[in-house]
DNA sequence: TAGTAGCG
DNA sequence: CCCT
């Protein structure tokens, strides 16, 4: 399986400055994406992580690259071993690298290299509260966001909590990269609803991009 | 405070 | 639906 070109895609600027749509843009490349994504699940399965204030997370997670971020009773934080099997994450495959980058490059950002990807498992009624991308080291780095799957409604508020927020569908193949000013702003996803997609079946797979370290 | 529940 |  060859690695195409990411690109040729003109990313649309939301109406939230320093947030941008780029439909489609992993489409192309879905089939290597998505066998990577098979590989890296055999080695890291997903799990249920548990909040702070110990409640499971509806959403199932996994990582690859240097640093996968994890949370449980501590808190929040980015780690070089998976907690479940004390390996390192599984290595970031160059079928998502070269996405991410592709993606960070049309939205702007010419030198992302990202350390970090989070992989989330939605599964029907799954979601997301508001919250910011805030473990990382270095602000001025984007995040970059890839959906697969099941589409969802995706939100991005202000920069607290209760600020009002704005929410679009994120369809298969979508990617969101946001950063700057807009780069703290609160984010989520509404509860998935009961969908299938061919390739991912009644799920929505969604891969963030980060520079933790 | 990346979560839920409610003698709200 | 809103809030803590």
């Amino acid at each position: 399986m060859s690695l195409d070109l990411f690109g040729n895609i003109t990313p649309i600027e939301t109406a939230l400055a320093g947030v941008s749509l780029l439909k489609e843009f992993a489409l192309k490349n879905e089939a290597i994406l998505l066998a990577d994504l098979a590989t890296i699940v055999t080695q890291a399965p997903f799990r249920h992580m548990v909040t702070p204030s110990g409640f499971a997370m509806s959403v199932a997670m996994t990582n690859c690259g240097e640093l996968g971020w994890v949370t449980d009773r501590q808190g929040y934080r980015y780690t070089q071993l998976d907690p479940l099997t004390q390996a390192s994450w599984p290595a970031m495959p160059a079928s998502f690298l070269t996405l991410s980058r592709a993606a960070a490059f049309t939205a702007g950002y010419a030198d992302f290299t990202p350390d970090a990807c989070l992989i989330n498992r939605y599964q029907t009624g799954a979601r997301m509260g508001l919250h910011q991308d805030k473990n990382e080291r270095d602000f001025t780095q984007p995040i970059v966001s890839v959906s697969l799957g099941v589409p969802a409604m995706f939100q991005f508020g202000g920069f607290k909590r209760a600020d009002k927020a704005l929410s679009f569908p994120l369809y298969h193949g979508d990617v969101v990269v946001w950063g700057g000013d807009a780069r703290l702003r609160y984010h989520g996803i509404l509860p998935l609803k009961a969908n299938v997609h061919p390739a991912l079946g009644k799920v929505r797979i969604n891969l963030t991009f980060r520079k933790a370290g």
